[in-house]
DNA sequence: GCCAACGTTGGC
DNA sequence: GCCAACGTTGGC
């Protein structure tokens, strides 16, 4: 899961009172199908911080509510207001993380680039754009081992 | 700040 | 339903 630190960073998640928050904003049809149906509770997720002076991946988060709809969508003043999802047909779903946490190092994008386990990832496909993507048993083992 | 890649919008 | 124009993401 992707998000940029300098609007939520890794460490923002670790200061909150309960180490918990709701991931919201998110805006894409792809990316609210896997907040919606794929992630189930206590699974666990990488946290990604993109747009920055090393993006890489940061740490791990546990999923501690599945998906429901995204409040800030009904909130008209609010930046994530979208008018076409309604509280009784909404559009944008998400789900809550908790920290679990902090890598002991920030593991950066240009080093996974070049490891052959994961070609194939989904982070590392051209053009992606995802902020929510799903990784497989093997990446992220490989991806841990590499800490 | 640039730009490639992709998603969305809206005219036809 | 097509597709050009535009907006956004995100690495560099």
């Amino acid at each position: 899961m992707k998000s940029e630190p300098d609007v939520f960073s890794i460490d923002d998640l670790k200061n909150r009172p309960k180490q918990t928050e709701p991931w919201d904003g998110v805006r894409n049809y792809q990316a609210r199908n896997m907040l919606r149906d794929d992630m189930k509770k206590d699974d666990l997720a990488l946290f990604y911080h993109s747009s920055c002076e090393v993006t890489g991946i940061v740490g791990i988060m546990e999923i501690v509510k599945e998906g429901y709809p995204d409040p800030t969508a009904f909130i008209p003043k609010h930046k994530y207001y979208d008018p076409k999802s309604k509280p009784e047909k909404p559009t944008w779903y998400l789900v809550d993380v908790k920290f679990k946490r902090k890598l002991k190092r920030t593991i950066p994008l240009i080093e996974l680039r070049d490891k052959k386990p994961l070609q194939k990832m989904h982070l590392l496909q051209k053009g992606n754009r995802l902020s929510v993507m799903p990784v497989t048993k093997k990446e992220w083992e490989y991806i841990l081992s590499l800490e």
